[in-house]
DNA sequence: GCCGTTTTCGGCCCGACTGTTTTCAGTCG
């Protein structure tokens, strides 16, 4: 699809005509259209050619043009008159913390600054810092933004930020005179990537709360220390750090504050308008009417004032979450969840018996857990042959007879084969509770006589043993695109066949993905959230998967495995029949 | 450049912080 072309295509045209000195409210345009494509799970190539582009959010009758002469050409004319005429290492430059676009414009009018190592030269040579507006200090802040970009990995997965922020919201609730503290940010959203962590704090003094923080054991650099904001950096991985910012506010001001500092900016900015338009004004201290605050102390209350009903913090996208209609109370969370349908054991290449998986799960809260190691044709995982799958059926029926108070079920993750064809007969399949198809090879785009993923993905789901597609594209978050999958497609097949799409909660997955979800939903497909636990730890990654579902839109009732076993036997036998 | 239960023209979110200033511009979230 050239959908992601499009939308650097326009983020680039934002960040030049930024550099260019270029009205806000017309850079803003780009910026708002390239979300839009982004988010967009069809073809914008199909949308253009049903002259639907202007229907899509923030793209008019300009941008749909551009659109369509870079669908065309592969070029857009703005976009060329820009290149021409600024150089191409300029925007990278805005990723440095304390570059903006004038600063930007300026090293390049008055040095001739064109890139990164240019910039760097003329720091280090003193011609930066004799710049009018720019001094000693603000040219060694942004050698250190330069720095940081380069030790920092640029976005940071939910799964290693979310134990490093609850981590440090420990010790900070710990702290003399701290009433509430809380995550906020794009990890309070579930964003499967995030930026920094950022942690609020009610207290009275700030200035103490702030110097005990950026004092905290894990510290490794302080890059601001003051009365109301701390701001640090955090090793992880090899040699990568992760920013995590304290902010303190007195408690009447706290939901205002979490609610600001939630996010997403693109959500704030509507609930701003919003304000604006009932003669209010919405900041970080409070909902306030000329100089009265009429909400502030808690979320629930700003969103109320502004007779909006309080938002779940996955869904603050700016994606209609305030217009839609939407079911927030049936919107499914980890409480819903009564059992987690795809693990594995030591069986194939996990790490934990089929017993200490169930005790853990039981230990969860879980009712029912299904067993799916890998078929035979995954070899580096240790995939099972047809004879020591049948003597795994049996030892998990042998472990569900021996444990009480958990459900096991016997299950498998049949490789679907690059004909599109299933690892085992249904005869094997048969003797299963519960199969999850999933595609682990051959993951390429196919065609000259290779089956695509789609046609591959779609024949598994023609088979009625087939419950549940397994992480259906594929990807591991930026280490593995995802496979080329028509997602409608296999949406439409999926409803069909009664098939089920997984959530696979991996935060090293998170597939389907949150858009995904949404059209899922929409197309009436049920869906099953899944760990793909390869040890009982792993087991604990359902809130992953649960937010993403979140993020989607997901209802409780969409959801296979929020059913009790009794219904989700059902299902399967639906699909059985079908 | 987009958009419309005050509008097809004239709007388009808000404040803190910082460093450079002597009243404010730029950046950030």
């Amino acid at each position: 699809m050239i959908n992601s072309k499009l939308v650097r295509a326009f983020d680039r045209i934002a960040d030049l005509l930024e550099i260019d000195g270029e009205k806000a409210f017309r850079i803003n345009s780009y910026r708002r259209a390239a979300r839009t494509l982004k988010d967009l799970t069809e073809d914008v190539a199909v949308v253009a050619a049903e002259n639907r582009l202007t229907e899509l959010p923030g793209i008019g009758k300009g941008t749909a043009q551009r659109i369509e002469q870079y669908i065309d050409t592969g070029h857009t004319d703005v976009l060329d008159e820009l290149q021409a005429k600024l150089p191409e290492g300029l925007p990278a430059l805005l990723e440095i913390q304390g570059m903006g676009p004038k600063k930007v414009a300026l090293v390049y009018d008055k040095l001739g600054v064109g890139n990164l190592g240019d910039l760097k030269r003329v720091i280090d040579s003193g011609e930066m810092e004799k710049l009018p507006g720019l001094g000693a200090t603000s040219v060694k802040r942004i050698a250190e933004g330069i720095a940081f970009l380069e030790t920092s990995s640029q976005r940071t997965p939910m799964g290693i930020a979310l134990p490093i922020a609850e981590a440090f919201a420990a010790q900070i609730v710990a702290m003399i005179g701290v009433k509430r503290v809380e995550i906020a940010g794009s990890l309070r959203r579930g964003a499967e990537t995030i930026g920094d962590v950022d942690i609020l704090c009610a207290a009275k003094d700030g200035e103490g709360i702030v110097k005990q923080f950026v004092a905290l054991e894990g510290v490794k650099r302080v890059l601001a220390s003051g009365s109301t904001k701390g701001s640090v950096t955090v090793p992880f991985g090899e040699g990568k750090e992760l920013q995590v910012d304290l902010r303190v506010v007195p408690a009447d001001s706290f939901g205002a504050a979490w609610q600001y500092f939630t996010g997403s900016k693109e959500h704030n900015v509507r609930l701003r308008e919003i304000a604006v338009r009932k003669q209010l004004r919405l900041n970080e201290w409070g909902l306030f009417d000329g100089d009265e605050p009429i909400a502030g102390r808690d979320e629930a209350g700003v969103y109320k004032e502004l007779d909006l009903r309080w938002v779940p913090p996955e869904l603050r996208e700016d994606r209609g979450e305030l217009e839609r209609g939407a079911d927030f109370g049936g919107l499914v969370s980890s409480q819903d969840i009564r059992g987690d349908l795809h693990v594995h054991t030591t069986a194939s290449d996990g790490r934990c018996t089929i017993e200490e998986m169930a005790e853990a799960a039981k230990r969860l809260g879980y009712k029912y857990l299904a067993i799916c190691d890998h078929s035979k044709s995954s070899t580096i995982a240790n995939g099972l042959s047809v004879e020591r799958m049948r003597r795994h059926i049996d030892e998990i029926r042998a472990a569900n007879e021996q444990t009480r108070g958990i459900e096991i079920l016997a299950g498998t993750e049949c490789d679907i084969l690059p004909d599109g064809s299933l690892d085992y007969a249904d005869e094997i399949l048969a003797q299963c509770d519960w199969v999850v198809a999933s595609i682990h090879s051959a993951m390429g785009p196919g065609g000259k006589g290779k089956s695509s993923p789609t046609e591959r993905t779609v024949a598994a789901m023609q088979n009625p043993f087939v419950s549940a597609i397994g992480h259906p594209t594929g990807r591991l978050l930026s280490r593995r695109a995802p496979m080329e999958l028509d997602m409608a497609a296999v949406i439409e097949a999926a409803a069909k066949t009664h098939t089920m799409l997984e959530i696979n909660a991996s935060w090293q997955r998170l597939d389907l993905q949150d858009v995904h979800v949404r059209q899922a939903i929409e197309g009436g497909v049920e869906l099953v959230i899944n760990t793909d636990a390869h040890h009982v730890d792993q087991l604990e990654q359902m809130v992953y998967g649960v937010t993403t579902a979140r993020r989607g839109g997901a209802l409780r009732k969409s959801v296979a495995n929020c059913l009790s076993l009794t219904e989700l036997r059902k299902r399967i036998v639906l699909k059985r029949q079908t």
